[in-house]
DNA sequence: CCTTGTATGCTTGCATACAAGCATGCTAGC
DNA sequence: GCTAGCATGCTTGTATGCAAGCATACAAGG
């Protein structure tokens, strides 16, 4: 394991899935979802994502067990699953519990924060700076996330990242839909550098109000998204099910001669 | 589902599992594990939970799975399962994060909280009283659980408590051996009801204060425990694999004649 | 007596087959 | 033309069979 960078946290990679089909099945299945291929609604199935991936039913379904319990799918049991909904509610419980825990962590980093972690935080800014120049937004996103998880490292809690990634989940999906705003790059990047500046110079307070600041702002674009695309979320009147069955597609469904 | 107790919380179960089998079977073993029948590093396997519940693999391969994602198992792929020993680590971080989370909903609560709700709760301290004066210490855990969870749902974040319930796994595991001690549950009714008082009387920094000092004082008898029974816990030095093939009852591992 | 080699049984992971239920499309009747 | 009923294909849930790997117990040799 060459540990690329950022490594020297944990020794262990505890439970992590990296099992052969039924995690290789995960973690195709989440990165799609994550970043919007695989959008709120869309129709799976078992089979099909079976044969997608040249494996059985069994690995893929272990796999679907693992995302519905991460809200990720929504199983019907005899009907079928589609990826979920976004719910409103939840991302702004998750948003909610993200910023109990991390305005927290955040205030424990600045007294925690050493000169070598200064030097990671600072080129993890410059990185970000790079990426938002070039208007690398999935980069951008990579490095967004390694910061926050940087902190909370400082902060002596590593493995919390771990439940703010289950969190997270659900405000990814919404966050990727948010892309194409250079400004909005832009603006996350000077608020990292207001958290930063706050943890560096020792002072708990400000890091946890601009964290608080940080992470308000970017729920606060939630709204925008689920006006403009409706459909992605629960409850909304976009619901394509049920329409008129004038066109019909000789497709594969119904009887056949 | 008569739902013999602890209903009236929730019209619904978001998603959490009451399938046929495989939800029967999740929540058997869980049970199990955090009731303590299951101690941690039992042995367990597939085929064997299988047979006790008159199922095949499936069902049960499927609670492994979800109760690996929790953390109460531990998997190894082609040696065996076992319940996972408790991670005292983990367990700091359960607890750091409750305190994130519900020192801030406590504060919520003190600032929202209307007489029906002082009612319910005055109402769940007096059942917590009987329950201390009857020394019902698994009636009492249910009471302590429904207390913070009536306090979330006050502070307006009903769907959190899903949350802290996961957090609380490996907590509750501790809890059940700290059991018998009837000073101890009468001293966090003691904590229960200043935390309530300051909740009614409109006091959010004094409820938050109260809710701190409550969840560390259940984290600081933790130590206690591990010490009591060190084989439950990961790193502990009694690790009995590979003891001296002395004695050797005849069972029924390896050659048969 | 100790060490090394071998064989057996167990375990989980994966693939496949069967069962039950629902939604959909077609067809018969009004 | 419209409605009600029926049949088909799909879906997930469950059961079973096969494959690969490890730990252990036994046996043979030094």
């Amino acid at each position: 394991m060459p540990s690329p960078r950022s490594a020297a946290v944990l020794p262990i990679p505890p439970r992590d899935s990296r099992r052969g089909a039924a995690g290789a099945a995960y973690r195709w299945l989440r990165g799609e979802i994550l970043a919007g291929a695989l959008p709120p609604g869309a129709p799976l199935s078992e089979n099909e994502v079976a044969q997608r991936l040249g494996v059985s039913r069994t690995p893929v379904r272990e796999a679907f067990i693992r995302l519905e319990n991460e809200g990720l799918l929504a199983v019907t049991p005899q009907v079928g699953t589609t990826v979920a909904p976004i719910d409103l509610e939840q991302v702004a419980d998750g948003q909610f519990l993200r910023e109990s825990i991390e305005t927290r962590t955040v205030a424990m980093a600045a007294t925690a924060a050493t000169s070598r972690d200064a030097t990671d935080l600072k080129a993890l800014l410059r990185d970000q700076g790079r990426a938002v120049a070039k208007h690398d937004q999935a980069g951008f996103l990579v490095l967004d996330d390694k910061l926050h998880q940087r902190l909370v490292t400082i902060a002596g809690r590593p493995r919390v990242w771990h439940t703010i990634e289950d969190l997270k989940a659900q405000l990814d999906r919404v966050r990727v839909l948010s892309l194409g705003d250079a400004q909005w790059l832009a603006a996350i990047h000077v608020q990292h550098e207001e958290i930063v500046e706050a943890v560096l110079a020792g002072r708990p307070d400000d890091a946890a109000i601009a964290m608080g600041r940080h992470l308000r702002a970017v729920f606060a674009s939630i709204d925008t998204i689920a006006v403009a695309h409706p459909e992605y979320f629960r409850g909304a009147p976009g619901k394509p099910a049920r329409q008129a069955p004038d066109v019909k597609p000789p497709g594969r469904t119904g009887g056949n001669p």
